[in-house]
DNA sequence: AAAAAAT
């Protein structure tokens, strides 16, 4: 098998990687490094999860150890979709550009503009921005692109999302003629590949799909859920969102917990914290500083409960999420994958849970269809509980009202009663499904030869006790990230993409789509 | 229908 040391790296490069704990490279790294080393465009098919990331720093740093940045004129230019994103990889320059002298700015917004000039007018080798930060610095006449030697376009895909495509055809304008460029994209979408057949010159094409995107070391349930009555639903699904966490106990060490809406991401943390959860918010209006921090904290370990927007579904690299709940049904059956790719990472198990109302069953069905897989139904936990009441549930019950009548004041704009027909069929449906479905190890055992090695792993993980868990957690994280290591807390040495890839990963997303 | 990103 391929080596870092066979790829022509930096030595100094190779020693940080070393250090770092890294053997061999993942496919999208062995793939992509030396072609881009060679000065050659590359166009890289990947997801996070792949190794992605260090498949464009380790070559960039290689190329520009030779050299010096002259002041206002970067040397490369980095482009990411969110902040986070471009954060995420200006850590991964410092973790390989350890031993050598090279200098880099971060160029987002939220935060203020001097520190970066100040560093933009020294000079840089790496500027990392999101698009409508550079633009900004460039406008005020503080940025000069012509030194740009090498360009990377990372999640091209989200970027077409979140409408950047004329900003990036932008960039690249300004940018010289003659640059390498480097384009990664987790799709190829029609509007991509123009892109790539515009900027791009005869590109190395790299592709691979992540590792077990839906398949078997995600273990994954939805609950149909109807609420007793619409204008219940918000506060039902959180008290459903509750059992179904205090179900997993200490499986669940830590879960990100995602919500259509960036005011549902609010009331949900809310309501976490005030029955005692450690949870925080994170989406796009909470200003940068509170962000970082929470995302920072979850890292570490310091929060449990990560109550976030699809601002966190993709790219995200936190190694140890046991568990993702979706409190709400993607409505692009793509979000699905990004979400609960974000648990089971680096060959870890994971667990991605979602409660689906009546009118979001269309798009469970459109994610089923996706995935070309059923999502396995889940009892509901509450009906269970009315089955045979306790006690201590209709103190829940009491205490459920009081972060509701706070909450509802803002809500009330946005529930205009839609929903009519969709009641009886999906009763039936949830009694019928419930009766053949339980997710928990015992019943998956008997379902397919291939989980049993699941629920014996998930053993082992579940006697962790979450206070040894902190730092157990630190440990791990070098050795998740990029994945390129030896992963040594966990029995499965995956690299790159590993042995199992469901083959609808390897379709465009129109292919999958048509079925 | 919504999220993200420049203010």
């Amino acid at each position: 098998m391929t080596k870092f040391s066979d790829l022509n790296l930096n030595p100094k490069v190779l020693k940080a990687i070393e250090e770092a704990g890294y053997e061999s490279p993942t496919p999208i790294q062995a793939g992509a490094i030396p072609p881009a080393l060679e000065g050659r465009d590359v166009l890289g098919i990947a997801q996070t999860g792949t190794g992605k990331t260090a498949s464009f720093t380790l070559p960039m740093i290689t190329l520009l150890a030779r050299g010096r940045a002259r002041a206002r004129m970067p040397r490369s230019l980095v482009l990411c979709p969110t902040r986070e994103l471009a954060a995420q990889v200006a850590e991964n320059f410092d973790t390989y550009t350890k031993h050598l002298k090279l200098t880099k700015a971060l160029l987002i917004g939220g935060v203020s503009f001097k520190e970066q000039d100040t560093l933009i007018d020294k000079g840089v080798d790496v500027l990392i921005a999101t698009p409508g930060r550079l633009l900004d610095h460039f406008e005020r006449g503080k940025l000069i692109l012509s030194d740009v030697k090498v360009m990377v376009v990372d999640e091209a895909d989200r970027m077409l999302d979140m409408g950047f495509i004329p900003d990036i055809e932008r960039i690249f304008g300004l940018t010289p003629f003659t640059r390498q460029t480097l384009f990664f994209s987790a799709t190829m979408a029609p509007e991509i590949e123009r892109i790539t057949n515009t900027f791009l010159s005869a590109p190395e094409r790299v592709e691979v799909a992540r590792q077990a995107t839906t398949s078997e070391n995600i273990t994954q349930g939805v609950v149909l859920f109807k609420a007793s009555r619409r204008d219940r639903e918000g506060s039902e699904k959180r008290k459903l969102l509750r059992h179904l966490i205090d179900q997993e106990g200490e499986k669940c060490t830590n879960a990100i917990i995602f919500c259509n809406r960036k005011t549902d991401v609010d009331i949900v943390a809310k309501s976490l914290k005030k029955y005692g959860y450690d949870a925080a918010p994170i989406h796009g209006d909470l200003d940068q500083s509170q962000r970082t921090k929470t995302l920072e904290g979850f890292r570490e370990g310091s929060l449990r409960f990560l109550v976030a927007s699809d601002v966190a579904a993709r790219g995200l690299d936190v190694p140890s999420v046991s568990h993702v709940f979706n409190f709400d049904v993607p409505s692009h059956a793509e979000d699905y994958v990004h979400r609960i790719g974000r648990t089971g990472r680096a060959g870890r198990d994971g667990t991605a849970m979602m409660i689906c109302v009546p009118k979001d069953e269309k798009n469970l069905e459109d994610i089923e269809r996706l995935v070309q897989n059923e999502i396995p139904r889940i009892e509901n936990p509450l009906k269970k509980a009315k089955a045979e009441p306790k006690a201590k549930d209709s103190k829940d019950d009491a205490s459920g009202e009081a972060p509701e009548r706070k909450t509802r004041s803002r809500r009330s704009s946005s529930r205009s009663s839609a929903a009519k027909d969709v009641n009886e069929a999906a009763d039936a449906q949830q009694a019928n499904d419930a009766a053949t479905a339980e997710v928990d190890a015992t019943a998956q055992e008997q379902k397919a030869p291939e989980q049993e090695k699941r629920a014996s792993g998930r053993g082992k993980s579940a006697e962790t006790k979450s206070s040894g868990q902190k730092s157990g957690q630190k440990g791990n994280q070098k050795s998740g990230r990029g994945r390129g290591g030896n992963d040594r807390g966990n029995d499965r040495n995956v690299v790159g993409m590993g042995d199992h890839m469901p083959s609808f990963i390897a379709l465009s997303f129109a292919e999958r789509r048509a079925g």
